[in-house]
RNA sequence: GGGAGCAUAGCUCAGCUGGUUCAGAGCAUCUGCCUUACAAGCAGAGGGUCACAGGUUCGAAUCCUGUUGCUCCCA
C-alpha cells in the first residue's frame, strides 16, 4: 500500500476518536491503582468554544494522557456550568424574539424554556473538545445544575447557615440593571471612561446668595443627597458650621456634615453625599446617621422617591438633570474628566451601587486555613508568582455576596414566616417542622400560646396565629454560580451528599487543576476553602495558570473585536495535532501567549515530518542477512544514549510543568537527533536493503518516540502505532507505556562504546567534523556526489576516537579516510579541536585564503587563551573561587594552547 | 492611591542557589541546494552593551539601590 506523502489528519482524527470511544479507554473506575484526577474547569453552557478553551484543555488533555500512560489510573471529569446570568440573558433574549416577556411567565414556565435552551446548547462546548482530541471521562459528565450537585449546593447552604456562616444583611452591592441582579465585585469590571466633572453650586439655607460649590460626576444622583461634606480642617469651609444646605431643584434641606475622609484638593473640597448609591457615601452616611434617599429602580430609572423625572432612565436624567441645573443657575462650570467607572462582566451595563437585602458567606473562618496550604506548598502554583496576589486578595477577603436576584440557579432554601422570620431548610415542610420548634407552635397551626422567640435573624414581633405549612414563602432569589463552582471537586463524585462514597475516597484530592488566573479568587481560592469544610483536605495539589490568548498585536481574543480564529476551523485546516502543538508551542505556564497562525503551521510541519520519518521507516526493505554495518552499530548505540539522556529532560520538565519546554525538547529530539542524524547514518543507498538488527532498532525508537510524543499529537501518533506493528483490536497507544526515564536505557553495545569518554562526548567531536566538511564542501562547490577523500592528523597524545568514522564516511561522502602522521601540503584543511583534517583535492588551494582564515582562528583563540590566563593570574581568584572553577579554567587555558601550537605550525608549512 | 510582576536576537521566550551547557532555543531573516522520507524539506550563515545608572564581588544577565518604560491585580 502506498503511503501518501502528505499527512491527511481528517480522515485519521474522528476514526481514531471513534476506537477510543468505543474502547471505552477514556473512562475510570476506582481501582487498586494510583488515581491520577483532574476535573475540568466547567465551561459556561452558554459558551462555545473558543481558543482559551482550546489552550486550556490540551493541557489537561496533555496531563492526563501522560499520567494514563505512566500507568495511572487516570480520570478527567468533564461537565458544564449552568452560567446564572449569562444564561438567563440568553434566554430572556430569545424568548423576547418570540414575542415572549420573562414578567409574564412563571418561575416555573421560565425554568422550563430555560432547561430546554440547555438541552439544544448546553452540550456543543463538550462536542467541540472531542474534536480537539479531549479523552475525558464522558460518562461522568456533570452539570452544575444537575440532581446531584442542585442537591449538594443546597445541602452547603443549609450546613453553612446552620453553622452561623451564612447570613443575611443589607449592604452596598454591585447592582447590574441589566440583569436586574446584584454581582459580586469579582464581577465588575473597571474600565477608563471620559467623562464630565459637573461643579454644581447649592444655596446655603437661610441665605439669599450664599453658595457652595461641589464637583460631581453624577448630576443625576443630585435628588438623593442627603448631606454636604466637607474636610474639618478646610478653612474655606469652616463658616458652614451649623449650617444647612438647599438640595437644588427639590429644596430639600440637608446638614453640613465634617469628616477627613474628603480630599480637600479634589473638585472643590466639598463633597455631596448620596449614600444610597455610592459605597464610601454609605459609609459616610452610617458614621453621621444620615438619612437614606433611594431614588432609583432596579432597572435604572428614577424611583418616586427622586421627586422629579419619575420613570426615567439614569443616563437620560444626567442630561436633562444638568440642563434643569443650568437653567436654574446651578452649573458652575463643567470639565472634562476620566474617571473608572465599573461595568458588569455579563450584561456591560454600569453598575449601580444600590443598597439591598442579600445573602452573604462570611470569609473570617473559611479564608485563613484556605491562605496557609498555598503558602506552605502543600498546594502548588505553576508558576508560584502567583501566590503573591493570592495571599494579597485572601488577607484582605470581604464577605462573599451568594445571592442573585435571578431564577435560573439553586433557589435559595429559605423560607419566610408571614412575619418575616426566616427558616433555612431543604422543603417547605421542613421549614415548616423547624418553624415550629423555633417560633413556637402557637404560631403555627395549634395555635398555642408563647412569648415571642429569636430566630437567627430577626425578632419576631407579630403575632399573627393559625399560619399553615402553605403561609411559607421561599425566598426568591438564586446563588451565585460559583456557589456551585467551588464545590465542583466534590461535588462531581457526589462527595457532598455521600461523603463516604467509593469515588470521592479514590479521586479525591484530585491532582492537578488548569485554569486561567482571572478566577484564581472566584474559583480556585473558594474551592480550597470548600475542600478544606467539606473533606478536610486540599481539592488538588497541583494549580497550573495558563495564560491568556491574545492576537498578535496583544489585545485579548474577544468576539467583539473579531480578532479570534474559529478553532474548529483552524482544526479542520491544520488538524487538531497541528493546532494543539501550536498552541501550547508558544505558552509557557502563566505568560500569555501571542497567537499566531505560524504557530500552528509549524505544528502542522512538524506533523508532517513525523509522518514522513515513519514512511522512510516504514518503507525500508530487510536484508535476511544479518550483517550490521560499523556506522549503523554505533549509530543505533548512540541515539539510545541520547534518547536516554534527553527523556530525562524531558521528565524534569514535567515535573515542573514546564510543557512547552518539554515538547520543544520532544520536538527537537525528533527532528535533530532522530531524523536530521540518526535516519541519515542508518539510511540504506536508494533501493538498498537494511539489516535487521538495524531496522528493529528504528522501529523500536520510533514506537518510543511516538509514545512520548503521543500526550502532546494524540491522533497522528495512534495512526503511526497502528501501523508501525500488527497490532490487535483493542491495543492502543493510549494505554500503552510512556518511556520510562527511570529504567536503564543503555544496551550493552552503548555501554562498551568508548565508556571513558562517553557516547555522546565521541558523537559531539564527530558531529563538529561532519559540520566542517560540510563548509568545506559548501565553500568548494563540492556536489554531493562526488565523492572525497579525508586525512587525519592527530596532535596530541590521546587515542584516536574511531567510533563514528564509518558514519562519518556515509554522511559526508568520503570513499577513503586515513590516519597521517605527516601534514598534507596540497588539500584543503581543517582544525577540529586539536585535530587536523585534510581533504585532497585537484582543485588549486587558494592560499591567501587559507592564511586568512587560519590567522583570524589564531587570532581569536589567542584573545580567548589571554583572558583565561588574565583570570588565573589573579591571585584573589584563584584562592576564593572553587577548586572546581579553577580547574576548568585552567582546562581551558591548556586547550587553547594546545589548539594555538596547532595553527601556528599550520600557518607556518603554508607557502 | 495601594500591591505584584516584567524588561535578554526582528518576534515569543529559556537562562535555578553569582563562575564553560553563558550570552541560548524555536520562529522569522539571509545564502546555497528540486541530494527519490519530507520544499510543510535539506545544508549553512548572520543577529544581542542582557532597559538605563550606580553599588557589592576576584568575577554580575544573575545579588542590592535608584531611574525609565510596560503589564496585571485591588480601591
Amino acid at each position: 500500500m502506498e503511503i501518501p506523502s502528505r499527512y491527511n489528519p481528517a480522515v485519521v482524527e474522528s476514526k481514531w476518536y471513534d476506537y477510543w470511544m468505543r474502547q471505552g479507554f477514556f473512562h475510570s473506575k476506582p481501582d487498586d491503582s494510583e488515581p491520577y484526577c483532574i476535573v475540568i474547569p466547567p465551561p459556561n453552557v452558554t459558551g462555545v468554544l473558543h481558543m482559551g478553551h482550546m489552550l486550556n484543555n490540551t493541557i489537561q488533555d496533555i496531563l492526563v494522557r501522560k499520567a494514563r500512560m505512566s500507568g495511572k489510573n487516570a480520570c478527567w471529569v468533564p461537565g458544564t456550568d449552568h452560567a446564572s446570568i449569562a444564561t438567563e440573558a440568553k434566554v430572556v433574549a430569545k424568548l423576547k424574539e418570540e414575542g415572549i416577556d420573562k414578567s409574564e411567565l412563571t418561575r416555573e414556565e421560565f425554568l422550563e424554556h430555560a432547561w430546554t435552551w440547555k438541552e439544544k446548547h448546553g452540550g456543543i462546548i463538550l462536542e467541540q473538545l472531542k474534536k480537539l482530541g479531549a479523552s475525558c471521562d464522558w460518562d461522568r459528565t456533570c452539570f452544575t445544575m444537575d440532581e446531584a450537585r442542585y442537591a449538594s449546593v443546597i445541602d452547603v447552604f443549609i450546613d453553612l447557615y446552620d453553622k452561623g456562616l451564612i447570613y443575611r444583611g443589607a449592604r452596598m452591592v454591585n447592582w447590574d440593571p441589566g440583569a436586574l441582579t446584584a454581582i459580586s465585585d469579582e464581577e465588575v469590571i473597571y474600565k477608563e471612561v471620559q467623562s464630565k466633572l459637573y461643579h454644581v453650586r447649592y444655596r446655603i439655607e437661610g441665605a439669599d446668595d450664599a453658595w457652595v460649590t461641589i464637583a460631581t460626576t453624577r448630576p443625576e444622583t443630585i435628588l438623593g443627597d442627603t448631606a454636604i461634606c466637607v474636610h474639618p480642617d478646610d478653612d474655606r469651609y469652616a463658616h458652614l458650621k451649623g449650617k444647612r444646605i438647599l438640595i437644588p431643584l427639590i429644596n430639600r434641606s440637608v446638614p453640613v456634615i465634617f469628616d477627613d475622609y474628603v480630599e480637600m484638593e479634589f473638585g472643590t473640597g466639598a463633597l455631596k453625599v448620596t449614600p444610597a448609591h455610592d459605597l464610601n457615601d454609605y459609609n459616610l452616611g452610617l458614621r453621621h446617621n444620615l438619612e437614606v434617599v433611594d431614588t432609583f429602580n432596579p432597572d435604572g430609572t428614577l424611583s418616586e422617591a427622586a421627586q422629579l423625572y419619575i420613570g426615567e432612565d439614569r443616563f437620560v436624567v444626567r442630561t436633562k438633570i444638568v440642563t434643569d441645573l443650568d437653567a436654574a443657575g446651578h452649573i458652575v462650570k463643567i470639565e472634562e474628566y476620566i474617571n473608572k467607572i465599573g461595568y458588569s462582566e455579563r450584561t456591560d451595563e454600569v453598575i449601580e451601587p444600590r443598597i439591598s437585602v442579600q445573602w452573604f458567606l462570611k470569609m473570617k473562618e473559611l479564608a485563613p486555613p484556605a491562605l496557609e496550604v498555598v503558602e506552605n506548598d502543600t498546594i502548588r502554583f505553576h508558576p508560584a508568582k502567583y501566590k503573591n496576589m493570592y495571599r494579597h486578595w485572601m488577607e484582605n477577603v470581604q464577605d462573599w455576596c451568594i445571592s442573585r436576584q435571578l431564577w435560573w440557579g439553586q433557589r435559595i432554601p429559605a423560607w419566610y414566616l408571614p412575619d418575616g422570620t426566616v427558616i433555612v431548610a431543604k422543603t417547605k415542610e421542613e421549614a415548616f417542622e423547624k418553624a415550629k420548634l423555633a417560633v413556637g407552635s402557637w404560631q403555627l397551626a395549634e395555635n398555642r400560646p408563647q412569648s415571642p422567640v429569636t430566630s437567627h435573624e430577626s425578632r419576631v414581633t407579630s403575632h399573627e396565629s393559625r399560619v399553615t405549612v402553605n403561609d411559607l414563602q421561599q425566598d426568591p432569589d438564586v446563588m451565585d454560580t460559583w456557589f456551585s463552582s467551588w464545590l465542583w471537586p466534590i461535588s462531581v463524585f457526589d462527595g457532598i451528599r455521600k461523603p463516604d462514597n467509593p469515588d470521592i475516597n479514590y479521586y479525591y484530592p484530585t491532582n492537578d487543576l488548569v485554569t486561567a488566573p482571572e478566577i484564581i479568587f472566584f474559583w480556585v481560592a473558594r474551592m480550597i476553602m470548600a475542600g478544606l469544610e467539606y473533606r478536610n483536605d486540599i481539592p488538588f495539589h497541583n494549580v497550573y495558570f495558563t495564560g491568556i490568548v491574545r492576537d498578535k498585536l496583544g489585545r485579548k481574543m474577544s468576539k467583539s473585536l473579531g480578532n479570534s480564529p474559529e478553532p474548529l476551523q483552524l482544526i479542520d485546516q491544520y488538524g487538531a495535532d497541528a493546532v494543539r502543538m501550536g498552541m501550547l508551542l508558544c505558552s509557557p505556564a502563566g505568560n500569555d501567549l501571542l497567537f499566531d497562525e505560524g504557530l500552528i503551521e509549524q505544528g502542522r510541519n512538524f506533523c508532517n515530518k513525523v509522518w514522513n520519518a515513519f514512511r522512510l521507516v516504514k518503507g525500508w526493505q530487510v536484508d535476511e542477512n544479518p550483517g550490521q554495518p560499523q556506522a549503523c552499530r554505533v549509530a543505533v548505540a548512540w541515539f539510545e544514549s541520547q534518547f536516554a539522556q534527553s527523556l530525562k529532560e524531558i521528565e524534569e520538565l514535567f515535573v515542573t510543568y514546564r510543557l512547552s519546554e518539554a515538547l520543544m525538547a520532544i520536538y527537537k529530539l525528533f527532528w535533530d537527533d532522530f531524523c536530521a542524524w540518526y535516519l541519515e547514518m542508518v539510511k540504506p543507498a536508494y533501493q538498498q536493503p537494511i539489516d535487521p538488527v538495524t531496522y528493529q532498532a528504528s522501529v523500536d525508537f520510533f514506537d518510543k518516540l511516538i509514545r512520548l510524543l503521543h500526550p502532546f499529537l494524540p491522533f497522528i501518533t495512534e495512526e503511526i502505532w497502528q501501523l508501525l506493528n500488527d497490532r490487535k483490536e483493542g491495543e492502543s497507544i493510549m494505554i500503552s507505556s510512556i518511556p520510562d526515564p527511570g529504567s536503564r536505557c543503555f544496551t550493552p553495545l552503548a555501554m562498551t562504546m568508548m565508556p571513558e569518554r562517553g557516547l555522546l562526548k565521541s558523537f559531539e567531536f564527530a558531529r563538529e567534523v561532519v559540520t566542517a566538511i560540510r563548509t568545506v564542501r559548501k565553500e568548494k562547490n563540492l556536489p554531493q556526489k562526488e565523492m572525497i577523500r579525508l586525512m587525519i592528523k592527530k596532535n596530541n597524545d590521546e587515542p584516536v576516537d574511531m567510533t563514528f568514522d564509518e558514519a562519518v564516511m556515509k554522511l559526508c561522502g568520503i570513499d577513503e579516510l586515513a590516519y597521517v602522521e605527516e601534514k598534507q601540503p596540497q588539500a584543503f584543511s581543517f582544525v577540529v579541536r586539536t585535530t587536523e583534517f585534510y581533504i585532497p583535492l585537484a582543485g588549486q588551494l587558494n592560499v591567501e585564503e587559507e592564511l586568512n582564515k587560519l590567522q583570524e582562528e589564531l587570532k581569536y583563540t589567542r584573545g580567548f587563551l589571554a583572558s583565561v590566563e588574565k583570570k588565573l593570574s589573579n591571585d584573589r581568584f584563584v584562592n576564593n573561587a572553587p577548586q572546581k572553577v579553577v580547574a576548568l579554567e585552567q582546562k581551558k587555558k591548556a586547550d587553547a594552547e594546545a589548539r594555538i601550537k596547532v595553527l601556528e605550525e599550520k600557518l607556518k608549512e603554508l607557502p
